[in-house]
DNA sequence: GTTGACCTTCCAGTAACTGGAGGCCCTATC
DNA sequence: GATAGGGCCTCCAGTTACTGGAAGGTCAAC
């Protein structure tokens, strides 16, 4: 199989396909004019790693998980423990973003977003803090 | 003031400093001997990026705020719409992790994590869906 | 005069691709 | 046989926002 028939069939670009393979992930054969040729378990590979790549996985997650996959010795305790570490990482994110977000939507709510300059959002950035109106919510 | 004075004033790493100077944010004078002279302005300015970095803006948000904060001219409205734009960000990525976040969570509450190898998150990302167990919880 | 902290520039690396240039291969059509 | 097109190849550069490190100049103190 060609890699655009790869492409099409693991919903991965070719271009990511060729990147994957240039650092290891994938080992396609060649074809005498040069071609990349996947089997079925390069595709079945490939379909694995843009599922593991969807869930947030990074690039090394998914070198370990694919060596588990293959070692049909392995523990599951192993495949649970990168798992867990990857949803405290989500977890930390989640938690980073939704402070931004509360933030960021206090300042923009209170901004009138008009033609005149006054605007708590810049004058948060700045820190433009006039003398009796220090009331910063302690955060 | 030298960088590292700045430095320790803004929060900011001098590297980050040095950085920000690279790419137009900032422009210290320099003194006789080749170092960076930070004026008031510049180290209110950097305050300002550490702010404005801190809450998610990009750099070319932070490039933006910095012209609309120095024109006493703006329409608080052009500030609001950046604002706006980066919260819908926020939110768009708060809810793609949070669907990682169930799917995985999923998983890792399905996955014994003991020494066999049997695992529902490697079977999950292999998408080993036998006969007649095919109930994927619809998305 | 030498140590040590601070400063300088420049280069490379990070994560995971993505875009593009320049060029070969294959099939079909004229 | 020539040509047009689409697919494939490699290699290089760019993305985001820094960060680390090497090699070397500056300054205050001892």
């Amino acid at each position: 199989m060609n890699i655009g028939d790869v492409a099409d069939l693991s919903g991965l670009p070719a271009k990511t396909i060729r990147y994957y393979e240039d650092i290891g992930l994938v080992e396609p054969l060649r074809s005498s004019n040069g071609y990349r040729s996947f089997r079925q378990s390069d595709v079945h590979k490939l379909a694995f790693l843009g599922r593991a790549r969807a869930l947030g996985f990074t690039i090394e997650d998914c070198r370990s998980l694919l060596k588990l996959y293959a070692d049909t010795d392995r523990a599951s305790a192993e495949v649970k423990q990168i798992a867990e570490e990857h949803l405290d990482r989500i977890d930390c994110k989640i938690a980073e973003l939704t402070e931004m977000r509360a933030t960021l939507s206090h300042l923009v709510d209170a901004c009138a977003g008009d033609h005149r300059p006054d605007c708590p959002i810049l004058a948060d950035l700045a820190m433009e803090q006039k003398a009796g109106s220090i009331s910063k919510a302690s955060g």
